[in-house]
RNA sequence: AGUCUCUUAGCUCAGUUGGUAGAGCAUUACCUUGACAAGGUAGGGGUCAGCAGUUCGAGUCUGCUAGAGACUACCA
């Protein structure tokens, strides 16, 4: 950070093509969590890959503002500290409490966001709230309201009664309520057993015995009654069609209210008669409109019940109301029953109170227009391309397709205030400044409009506002753009390269992303969209702060290391949820260990050492050489392959079994004497090798492999990328291994899989026959001419990694009949003379297992290939492949047969 | 209710155009080998949820069934 490594200017390359991602902005409120833990190392990962490629690499960092969150959060800790309300104190107070608390606690997260190693750009961070993205935010507002897409009107909302707010139905999360009731309600009907009403209550029984005096509806929530302006019915049902257009007396409040026939209502579900309450349900309201019914508001804002409620109730909280009005009803007899009923309700997202359907005067935007521009990207070029495709793509096209107005006024304080002026009559004025208010108004007697924006609102524009449009210079010279500095950023990084966050603010934000910036930048915000799995604790729970069972990032950060995090996290399929194991980082936390480990050994000798040669011709090499060359530059170009379809945990896999397999168990053994001769031509190549496996594994581990790149020999900023050929050493800015199709030497790979085979079948065994780990045995091989010849030039590896003190190259065997036997791919034959050790009844147990699991293979192959159907239909080089592996198999298994026959 | 995903070794999970089932952890035996015991070497362990179909061939494609889960809408 100090050297300007993760600014875009470190790039000296004019013509270097621009790489960039945004963060999706954490809460100004918020601590890190195993979510973001997830999203920033994939993100991380493709930065530093693509810096390392050469690009002009951004990664932009930012908080967001979090309206109700850091109002709930300023509030509490303005009634501990002062024992006061935000209302005692006034909103400019309150407000610049608010940003008190920011510049002091709000920098948590942007410090675990360094401890992640997270290579964004700091010279570049943004915040919602401040002075440039405030004015973007009321440019987009003043042009939308322009166009008419923002309108005022009132409607039912989803209020939060405790946080005094409106929300959008995104900030709403259904909830099965504990014990649902549904209540059965009987509405008298007017006119018809007049005066049995009032003797109800003393004698329910007649009123059952007369149907045609009361309607029953079911409802579960029995308080709303108060502000019934209707009973509605299917028109098609029989039982209720002779009461449309008679009126209901209506209990406990003593108004009249109509029967209407509304196709809404379905006649087989509760009574097939339903009670309308306009004002404080969203259906009911459509039906009141059809119907010319009259919305009467029985809430205060608080969920109390007001005076229009009656007298009885004005006051109560709704669910006292409700209790009271049950009372009310079983005592006039009209309560017909109460069944248990699973209902699931509405909740605040942050504060999770109940959230009541009111009418209500609210800002509003209309979708439509821009959901079609966003669909019309999709369905011509299919952008964004999400990953994975199933299902998010569809998912997000069809809600889409079903978008509804988005509420975007909020009852808060904290947040953007919306840039509407009112005279005194109530004349509104939309403007980006009281002064343009002023100007058009013509009076300066004006009140801005108390609320503020919902906070994705700022976020939808994140793309491009925190890159510097704020679309004033546009505005005024036609030109995109705002200052210097700026306007080449949006230039260069609009739009950008992927986004990366969770499947739940697919709808609260993506797509609102995606419209906005085909509105107002005529560009999509971003190509490719990765939505990451969800992080579930052991037992497969989603991690909750109500069940205590989240794992804290940090924690894991000072057990195991960062790196051996990013790994495991990086490791897991990308989009699949996965459960928490800390087996899982302790293998990667080992796995640091055995780098460090590895590392170490290559250093040991190196003394002589200041070169890191580069890797070109390998003619002269020795297989080994060859071998580790071919896999460094196979495995380079499958990790580009997988990074470049974001396919991460392919990448960790890749990584893990190079360096771990080929790299330490065979390379490092291979060269291990050499090395520790003091052979400085092998050191220097070993460490080489290692420093490419250094540059592979950056991305995800960056500070072990720049811990270790620092203390290699003969590292410098020559080994950068030419991009940044000047800067400070570092590994961060050496070139991303991409991989050589030239140096994979297939040959060398299948020589070297012949020399792996022997020393792990003589190692077999070894441990079969019980051969003490200090005894050195005779290696006993028939082969081939060109077998012989690889065996030959590795004898020294292959006595030193098998334990042996003789190695016999010949035609055929000649050994004693006290021999334990193998066989090698290729008709090759092995012995291993084991006089006065061997136990004959083992090693015949051990041949017969070899050949039972070689007939096993015959078995199937024969299977297949005496299917006429298979050797006509299948691809020849198929039939072909498995007729060589037939040959191949039954020469195993005729040799061993003759083995074991010997020893009889 | 609609849409979708998942079910593979004891556990947690990979498996990208259909062609001999993989990893990590756990497990068994052996090992103070000059990088590494958080390690090394050699093993054991799976009728890929079930049924049917397409195909020469299915973990992979289609349909159904059974479990688990996700999202959206509704819920008088």
């Amino acid at each position: 950070e100090a050297n300007g490594f993760f600014t875009p200017e470190i790039n000296q390359n004019p013509a270097a093509e621009p790489f960039s991602i945004v963060i999706p902005p954490p809460n100004v409120t918020g601590t890190l969590h195993m979510g973001h833990a997830l999203q920033h190392t994939l993100m991380d990962v493709l930065t530093r890959w693509k810096r390392m490629l050469g690009f002009r690499t951004l990664f932009l960092v930012g908080v967001d503002h979090a309206g109700i969150s850091t109002q709930l959060m300023v509030t509490r800790q303005l009634k501990k500290d002062e024992h006061k309300t935000p209302q005692d104190v006034g909103r400019e107070v309150f407000t610049a409490k608010v940003w008190d608390w920011k510049n002091k606690y709000g920098g948590e997260i942007t410090q675990q966001i360094r401890r992640e190693g997270l290579s964004v750009d700091w010279t570049r961070e943004r915040f919602t709230m401040e002075e440039n993205l405030s004015r973007a935010v009321r440019e987009v507002f003043v042009r939308l309201y322009e166009e008419g897409w923002i309108y005022r009107g009132t409607r039912i909302v989803n209020w939060c009664p405790r946080d005094k707010t409106v929300l959008s139905d995104l900030e709403v999360k259904e909830e099965k309520a504990k014990d649902g009731k549904l209540y059965y309600l009987r509405y008298p009907i007017a006119g018809v057993g007049e005066g049995e009403k009032g003797r109800g209550g003393e004698n329910p029984q007649s009123e059952i015995r007369n149907p045609q005096s009361y309607i029953t509806v079911a409802t579960t929530r029995p308080e709303t009654m108060l502000g019934d302006t209707a009973v509605a019915v299917n028109p098609e049902d029989e039982r209720y069609k002779d009461l449309i257009g008679k009126t209901i007396a209506l209990p406990l409040t003593g108004r009249e209210i109509p029967i209407v026939a509304d196709e809404y209502v379905e006649s087989n579900f509760g009574t097939g008669a339903v009670k309308i309450t306009p004002a404080h349900d969203a259906n009911d309201w459509e039906i009141g409109e059809r119907h010319g019914l009259e919305k009467l508001v029985v809430m205060n804002d608080d969920a109390t019940m007001n005076s229009a409620a009656g007298e009885a109730f004005a006051g109560l909280d709704r669910f006292e109301a409700r209790t009271k009005v049950v009372e009310e009803f079983e005592a006039l007899g009209l309560l017909e029953k109460i069944e248990d009923y699973d209902v699931t309700l509405p909740h605040c997202e942050r504060c999770k109170t109940v959230i009541e359907p009111l009418l209500s005067e609210q800002w509003f935007v209309k979708m439509d227009e821009m959901r079609d521009l966003a669909l019309t990207l999709m369905r011509e070029e299919n952008l964004p391309r999400f990953f994975p495709e199933v299902p998010h793509k569809k998912v997000y096209t069809t809600w889409l397709e079903n978008l509804r107005d988005w509420t975007i006024s909020r009852q808060l304080w904290w947040g953007h205030q919306i840039p509407a002026w009112y005279d005194k009559d109530g004349q509104v004025y939309v403007a980006r400044t009281k002064e343009e208010a002023v100007a058009s108004a013509e009076t300066t007697d004006l009140t801005q409009d108390p609320d503020v924006l919902d906070t994705w609102f700022s976020s939808a524009l994140w793309p491009f506002s925190t890159l510097g449009w704020t679309g004033e210079e546009e505005r005024e010279t036609g030109r995109r753009g705002d200052g210097e500095t700026d306007k080449s950023d949006l230039d260069v990084f609009y739009p950008t390269d992927v986004l990366v966050t969770g499947r739940d603010i697919i709808f609260l934000w993506v797509s609102r992303m995606v419209m906005t910036g085909l509105k107002f930048m005529g560009e999509r915000p971003f190509d490719d969209v990765i939505i990451h799995g969800t992080v579930l604790d052991k037992n497969g729970q989603r991690m909750s702060k109500t069940k205590s069972n989240g794992i804290d990032p940090l924690d894991v950060f000072a057990t195991y290391g960062v790196d051996a995090t990013r790994m495991t996290l990086a490791g897991s399929a990308t989009g699949i949820d996965f459960a928490w194991r800390d087996e899982r980082v302790e293998s990667f936390r080992n796995f640091s260990n055995k780098i460090w480990n590895a590392t170490r050994f290559c250093l040991m000798n190196s003394d002589g050492t200041t070169n890191i040669s580069l890797l070109a011709n390998t003619a002269n090499l020795s297989l080994p050489d060859k071998w580790i060359i071919s896999r460094l530059n196979k495995t380079a170009k499958a990790v580009n392959r997988a990074l470049g379809t974001y396919q991460f945990h392919e990448a960790v896999q890749l990584l893990y079994h190079f360096f771990w397999d080929d790299f330490c168990d065979w390379y490092i053994e291979l060269k291990k004497d050499e090395i520790t001769a003091g052979d400085a031509t092998a050191s220097a190549f070993i460490l080489t090798i290692l420093e490419q496996a250094l540059r592979l594994l950056h991305p995800f581990m960056p500070f072990l492999t720049e811990e270790l790149w620092q203390k290699l020999p003969g590292v410098s900023n020559a080994l950068h990328n030419s991009a940044y050929a000047s800067s400070e050493q570092t590994i961060m800015l050496t070139t991303f291994p991409t991989g050589d199709d030239s140096l994979i030497d297939e040959q060398a790979e299948s020589a070297m899989a012949s020399v792996i085979e022997l020393i792990t079948k003589i190692r077999n065994i070894r441990a079969e026959m019980n051969i003490k780990a200090g005894d050195r045995v005779s290696i006993h091989i028939a082969a081939d001419n060109a077998m012989r010849t690889v065996l030959a030039s590795n004898e020294a590896q292959i006595k030193k990694l098998a334990r042996a003190d003789k190695i016999v190259l010949a035609n055929s065997l000649d050994v004693p009949k006290a021999s334990a036997r193998a066989v090698l791919t290729g008709n090759a034959e092995i012995a291993v003379p084991l006089e006065g050790l061997i136990d004959f009844e083992m090693e015949r147990a051990r041949l017969q297992g070899q050949i039972e699991k070689l007939d096993l293979e015959l078995q199937r192959l024969n299977g297949q290939l005496s299917n006429a159907n298979f050797v006509e239909k299948a691809p020849k080089e198929k039939v072909d492949e498995l007729r060589d592996r037939k040959g191949e198999i039954d020469n195993q298994a005729a040799t061993l047969r003759q083995n074991l026959e010997a020893l009889n």
